[in-house]
DNA sequence: ACGTCCTCCTGTTCGC
DNA sequence: TGCGAACAGGAGGACG
Protein backbone atom coordinates (compact mmCIF):
# COMPACT_ATOMS: atom_id res chain seq x y z
CA UNK A 1 0.00 0.00 0.00
CA UNK A 2 2.23 3.05 -1.31
CA UNK A 3 2.03 5.87 1.22
CA UNK A 4 3.67 9.24 0.33
CA UNK A 5 7.28 7.70 1.33
CA UNK A 6 7.05 4.77 -0.69
CA UNK A 7 5.97 6.47 -3.85
CA UNK A 8 8.76 9.29 -2.66
CA UNK A 9 10.75 6.26 -2.83
CA UNK A 10 9.32 4.97 -5.81
CA UNK A 11 10.39 8.58 -7.55
CA UNK A 12 13.72 8.47 -6.80
CA UNK A 13 14.03 5.03 -8.24
CA UNK A 14 12.20 5.69 -11.14
CA UNK A 15 13.99 9.22 -12.12
CA UNK A 16 17.57 7.65 -12.78
CA UNK A 17 16.13 5.16 -15.22
CA UNK A 18 13.05 7.14 -17.12
CA UNK A 19 14.81 10.74 -17.65
CA UNK A 20 14.92 11.74 -21.26
CA UNK A 21 13.28 8.38 -22.87
CA UNK A 22 11.05 9.60 -25.44
CA UNK A 23 7.71 7.65 -25.04
CA UNK A 24 7.31 5.71 -28.60
CA UNK A 25 4.03 4.02 -27.92
CA UNK A 26 1.81 2.52 -25.79
CA UNK A 27 -0.28 -0.48 -24.99
CA UNK A 28 -3.15 -0.85 -22.77
CA UNK A 29 -4.19 -4.08 -21.56
CA UNK A 30 -6.55 -3.04 -18.85
CA UNK A 31 -8.23 -0.07 -20.34
CA UNK A 32 -9.70 1.17 -16.82
CA UNK A 33 -6.25 1.97 -15.47
CA UNK A 34 -6.31 5.05 -18.11
CA UNK A 35 -8.44 8.07 -17.28
CA UNK A 36 -10.14 8.91 -20.68
CA UNK A 37 -9.75 7.60 -23.90
CA UNK A 38 -6.70 5.16 -24.69
CA UNK A 39 -6.46 6.34 -28.26
CA UNK A 40 -6.39 9.69 -26.70
CA UNK A 41 -4.23 8.78 -24.51
CA UNK A 42 -1.74 6.96 -26.81
CA UNK A 43 -1.78 10.00 -29.47
CA UNK A 44 -1.05 13.13 -27.05
CA UNK A 45 1.79 11.06 -25.22
CA UNK A 46 3.52 10.22 -28.13
CA UNK A 47 6.87 11.59 -28.71
CA UNK A 48 6.91 13.65 -25.66
CA UNK A 49 10.23 13.08 -22.91
CA UNK A 50 10.49 12.35 -19.53
CA UNK A 51 12.09 15.49 -18.22
CA UNK A 52 11.29 14.34 -14.82
CA UNK A 53 9.39 12.61 -11.93
CA UNK A 54 7.89 14.61 -8.92
CA UNK A 55 5.54 13.63 -6.83
CA UNK A 56 2.22 15.28 -5.09
CA UNK A 57 0.82 13.56 -1.80
CA UNK A 58 0.23 9.71 -2.92
CA UNK A 59 0.74 11.08 -6.91
CA UNK A 60 3.58 10.63 -9.44
CA UNK A 61 4.37 13.59 -11.58
CA UNK A 62 6.07 12.56 -14.69
CA UNK A 63 6.89 15.80 -16.53
CA UNK A 64 6.70 15.35 -20.14
CA UNK A 65 6.67 17.88 -22.86
CA UNK A 66 3.35 19.66 -23.02
CA UNK A 67 1.93 17.86 -20.31
CA UNK A 68 2.02 15.74 -17.13
CA UNK A 69 1.17 12.12 -16.55
CA UNK A 70 -0.08 11.99 -13.40
CA UNK A 71 0.10 8.41 -11.67
CA UNK A 72 -1.71 7.16 -9.12
CA UNK A 73 -0.48 3.55 -7.46
CA UNK A 74 -3.35 3.17 -5.37
CA UNK A 75 -2.86 0.17 -3.16
CA UNK A 76 -0.76 -2.13 -5.23
CA UNK A 77 0.50 -0.33 -8.72
CA UNK A 78 4.09 -0.64 -9.37
CA UNK A 79 6.19 0.22 -11.84
CA UNK A 80 9.05 -2.12 -14.12
CA UNK A 81 11.48 -0.50 -16.37
CA UNK A 82 12.32 -3.39 -18.59
CA UNK A 83 13.44 -4.53 -21.94
CA UNK A 84 10.83 -4.07 -24.50
CA UNK A 85 11.08 -7.93 -25.37
CA UNK A 86 10.56 -8.91 -21.73
CA UNK A 87 8.04 -10.68 -21.01
CA UNK A 88 4.56 -8.90 -20.38
CA UNK A 89 3.43 -10.33 -16.76
CA UNK A 90 -0.11 -11.13 -15.50
CA UNK A 91 -1.05 -8.09 -13.88
CA UNK A 92 0.87 -5.63 -16.07
CA UNK A 93 -1.77 -3.57 -17.66
CA UNK A 94 -0.12 -0.58 -19.56
CA UNK A 95 3.51 -0.59 -21.50
CA UNK A 96 5.12 2.95 -22.33
CA UNK A 97 7.20 2.01 -24.65
CA UNK A 98 10.03 4.27 -24.64
CA UNK A 99 12.88 4.97 -27.08
CA UNK A 100 16.02 2.36 -26.90
CA UNK A 101 14.10 -0.27 -26.91
CA UNK A 102 13.16 0.12 -23.15
CA UNK A 103 9.68 -0.07 -21.80
CA UNK A 104 7.76 1.47 -18.69
CA UNK A 105 5.43 -0.80 -17.37
CA UNK A 106 2.57 -0.36 -15.10
CA UNK A 107 1.50 -3.30 -12.96
CA UNK A 108 -1.08 -3.62 -10.81
CA UNK A 109 -2.77 -6.57 -9.41
CA UNK A 110 -6.04 -4.97 -8.09
CA UNK A 111 -6.21 -2.72 -11.03
CA UNK A 112 -6.88 0.61 -9.07
CA UNK A 113 -4.37 2.61 -10.37
CA UNK A 114 -5.08 5.56 -12.16
CA UNK A 115 -2.99 6.96 -15.26
CA UNK A 116 -3.78 10.13 -16.92
CA UNK A 117 -2.45 13.17 -18.76
CA UNK A 118 -2.87 16.47 -17.95
CA UNK A 119 -1.83 19.93 -19.40
CA UNK A 120 1.37 20.87 -17.82
CA UNK A 121 1.27 24.19 -17.71
CA UNK A 122 -1.69 24.27 -14.84
CA UNK A 123 -1.54 20.55 -13.50
CA UNK A 124 -1.87 21.87 -10.59
CA UNK A 125 -5.22 23.80 -10.54
CA UNK A 126 -7.20 21.17 -11.78
CA UNK A 127 -8.54 17.63 -10.95
CA UNK A 128 -6.66 15.46 -9.64
CA UNK A 129 -4.22 17.65 -7.69
CA UNK A 130 -6.69 20.62 -7.13
CA UNK A 131 -8.53 18.57 -4.65
CA UNK A 132 -5.32 17.96 -2.07
CA UNK A 133 -4.61 19.71 1.05
CA UNK A 134 -1.06 20.07 1.96
CA UNK A 135 1.69 17.71 2.98
CA UNK A 136 2.34 17.62 6.54
CA UNK A 137 6.13 18.82 5.92
CA UNK A 138 4.04 22.01 4.24
CA UNK A 139 1.20 22.66 6.18
CA UNK A 140 0.90 24.82 8.96
CA UNK A 141 -0.81 24.18 13.07
CA UNK A 142 -3.55 27.03 12.03
CA UNK A 143 -4.34 25.68 8.64
CA UNK A 144 -4.85 21.80 9.89
CA UNK A 145 -6.55 22.94 13.30
CA UNK A 146 -9.03 24.92 10.97
CA UNK A 147 -9.82 22.12 8.95
CA UNK A 148 -10.14 19.91 11.65
CA UNK A 149 -12.67 22.32 13.46
CA UNK A 150 -15.00 21.82 10.15
CA UNK A 151 -15.30 17.95 10.43
CA UNK A 152 -16.96 16.11 12.83
CA UNK A 153 -14.93 13.06 11.77
CA UNK A 154 -12.66 10.64 13.96
CA UNK A 155 -9.20 11.96 13.93
CA UNK A 156 -8.09 8.46 12.69
CA UNK A 157 -10.52 8.94 9.28
CA UNK A 158 -9.77 13.27 9.36
CA UNK A 159 -5.78 12.00 8.76
CA UNK A 160 -6.40 10.01 5.49
CA UNK A 161 -9.06 12.77 4.14
CA UNK A 162 -6.03 14.16 1.42
CA UNK A 163 -7.96 17.02 1.09
CA UNK A 164 -7.20 18.23 4.59
CA UNK A 165 -3.57 16.77 4.93
CA UNK A 166 -1.93 15.11 1.45
CA UNK A 167 0.17 11.72 1.68
CA UNK A 168 -1.05 9.87 4.89
CA UNK A 169 -3.00 6.48 4.31
CA UNK A 170 -4.43 3.48 6.77
CA UNK A 171 -1.14 2.70 7.66
CA UNK A 172 0.61 5.98 8.81
CA UNK A 173 -2.65 7.11 10.35
CA UNK A 174 -2.60 4.00 12.81
CA UNK A 175 1.50 4.69 13.17
CA UNK A 176 0.52 9.07 13.55
CA UNK A 177 -2.01 8.43 16.15
CA UNK A 178 -0.14 5.77 18.04
CA UNK A 179 2.94 7.91 17.97
CA UNK A 180 1.13 10.80 19.00
CA UNK A 181 -0.71 8.91 22.00
CA UNK A 182 -3.86 9.74 20.65
CA UNK A 183 -7.04 8.09 20.85
CA UNK A 184 -8.27 7.15 17.42
CA UNK A 185 -11.97 8.03 18.04
CA UNK A 186 -11.32 11.68 18.86
CA UNK A 187 -12.91 13.89 16.85
CA UNK A 188 -10.45 15.80 15.12
CA UNK A 189 -12.42 19.18 15.84
CA UNK A 190 -11.95 18.35 19.47
CA UNK A 191 -8.14 17.82 19.34
CA UNK A 192 -6.30 21.63 20.47
CA UNK A 193 -3.56 23.05 18.80
CA UNK A 194 -0.78 22.01 21.20
CA UNK A 195 -2.28 18.51 19.80
CA UNK A 196 -2.38 19.03 15.83
CA UNK A 197 0.79 20.68 16.36
CA UNK A 198 2.13 17.42 17.85
CA UNK A 199 -0.17 15.59 14.91
CA UNK A 200 1.97 17.44 12.36
CA UNK A 201 5.37 17.26 14.04
CA UNK A 202 4.75 13.30 14.18
CA UNK A 203 3.63 12.71 10.80
CA UNK A 204 6.76 14.72 9.99
CA UNK A 205 9.10 12.86 11.58
CA UNK A 206 7.16 9.11 10.49
CA UNK A 207 7.17 9.74 7.30
CA UNK A 208 11.06 11.23 6.89
CA UNK A 209 11.95 7.95 8.36
CA UNK A 210 10.00 5.98 6.17
CA UNK A 211 11.28 7.65 3.29
CA UNK A 212 15.43 7.17 4.80
CA UNK A 213 14.14 3.66 5.10
CA UNK A 214 12.91 3.38 1.54
CA UNK A 215 16.21 4.77 0.08
CA UNK A 216 18.15 2.36 1.30
CA UNK A 217 15.71 -0.60 1.00
CA UNK A 218 15.19 0.20 -3.01
CA UNK A 219 17.97 -1.63 -4.79
CA UNK A 220 16.03 -4.42 -6.12
CA UNK A 221 14.72 -3.15 -8.71
CA UNK A 222 14.19 -3.53 -12.92
CA UNK A 223 13.21 -7.23 -12.58
CA UNK A 224 11.56 -7.39 -9.56
CA UNK A 225 9.83 -3.69 -10.19
CA UNK A 226 9.87 -0.80 -7.72
CA UNK A 227 7.64 -1.53 -4.72
CA UNK A 228 8.31 0.82 -2.36
CA UNK A 229 9.41 -0.39 1.07
CA UNK A 230 7.41 -2.66 2.86
CA UNK A 231 7.11 -1.37 6.34
CA UNK A 232 9.42 -2.27 9.28
CA UNK A 233 9.43 -0.78 12.53
CA UNK A 234 5.31 -0.33 12.57
CA UNK A 235 4.29 -0.14 16.43
CA UNK A 236 0.40 -1.11 15.90
CA UNK A 237 -0.45 -1.41 12.32
CA UNK A 238 -1.35 -5.31 11.32
CA UNK A 239 -0.15 -5.72 15.36
CA UNK A 240 -3.59 -6.55 16.94
CA UNK A 241 -3.18 -9.11 19.87
CA UNK A 242 -0.09 -8.22 19.91
CA UNK A 243 1.79 -6.18 22.97
CA UNK A 244 2.54 -2.80 22.71
CA UNK A 245 6.33 -2.17 22.50
CA UNK A 246 5.77 0.75 25.16
CA UNK A 247 3.47 -0.63 27.75
CA UNK A 248 2.52 -4.18 26.98
CA UNK A 249 -1.09 -3.97 26.81
CA UNK A 250 -2.34 -5.79 23.72
CA UNK A 251 -2.79 -3.93 20.42
CA UNK A 252 -6.77 -3.85 19.33
CA UNK A 253 -8.27 -3.81 16.20
CA UNK A 254 -11.35 -2.34 15.48
CA UNK A 255 -13.07 -0.53 12.17
CA UNK A 256 -13.70 3.26 12.09
CA UNK A 257 -15.46 4.75 9.20
CA UNK A 258 -15.14 0.94 7.64
CA UNK A 259 -11.16 1.32 7.99
CA UNK A 260 -8.78 -1.24 9.90
CA UNK A 261 -7.65 0.76 13.02
CA UNK A 262 -5.35 -0.52 15.27
CA UNK A 263 -4.00 1.17 18.63
CA UNK A 264 -3.16 0.67 21.76
CA UNK A 265 -5.98 1.36 24.29
CA UNK A 266 -3.54 2.05 27.59
CA UNK A 267 -0.59 4.56 25.60
CA UNK A 268 -3.83 6.39 23.64
CA UNK A 269 -6.40 6.13 26.68
CA UNK A 270 -9.05 4.75 24.72
CA UNK A 271 -11.91 4.28 26.93
CA UNK A 272 -15.02 3.80 25.28
CA UNK A 273 -14.63 0.64 23.30
C1' DA B 1 -21.46 21.07 2.35
C1' DC B 2 -20.85 17.11 4.75
C1' DG B 3 -21.09 12.13 6.10
C1' DT B 4 -22.06 7.41 4.74
C1' DC B 5 -22.11 3.79 1.75
C1' DC B 6 -20.91 1.69 -2.58
C1' DT B 7 -17.75 0.64 -6.36
C1' DC B 8 -13.70 -0.72 -8.47
C1' DC B 9 -10.53 -5.53 -8.31
C1' DT B 10 -8.07 -9.92 -7.07
C1' DG B 11 -5.54 -12.72 -3.88
C1' DT B 12 -5.71 -14.31 0.67
C1' DT B 13 -7.87 -15.68 4.83
C1' DC B 14 -11.76 -17.16 7.41
C1' DG B 15 -15.84 -19.90 8.67
C1' DC B 16 -18.80 -23.68 8.16
C1' DT C 1 -10.67 -30.74 2.65
C1' DG C 2 -13.31 -27.60 -0.05
C1' DC C 3 -15.76 -23.80 -1.24
C1' DG C 4 -17.99 -19.57 -0.88
C1' DA C 5 -17.97 -15.29 1.96
C1' DA C 6 -15.49 -11.79 3.92
C1' DC C 7 -11.67 -8.93 3.88
C1' DA C 8 -8.03 -5.66 2.42
C1' DG C 9 -7.84 -0.76 0.93
C1' DG C 10 -7.60 4.79 -1.87
C1' DA C 11 -10.43 7.68 -3.66
C1' DG C 12 -14.28 9.10 -6.46
C1' DG C 13 -19.20 9.07 -7.01
C1' DA C 14 -24.04 8.54 -5.61
C1' DC C 15 -27.17 9.59 -2.33
C1' DG C 16 -29.43 11.60 1.79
Amino acid sequence: MPELPEVETVRNTLKQYVINHRVESVDSYWDNIIVGEVDAFRERIYGQVIHDVKRLGKFLIFELDQDVMISHLRMEGKYFYCDYHDPVEKHTHVCIHLDKGKDLRYHDVRKFGKLQLVDKSNYLEVEPLNRLGKEPFHITVDELYSAFQKTSLPIKTALLDQGMIAGIGNIYANEICFVSKIDPYRKARDLSKEEVALIIEKSIYILNRAIEQGGTSIHTFSSNGITGLFQQQLFVHGKNNQPCQICGSLILKEKINQRGTYYCPTCQEVKKK
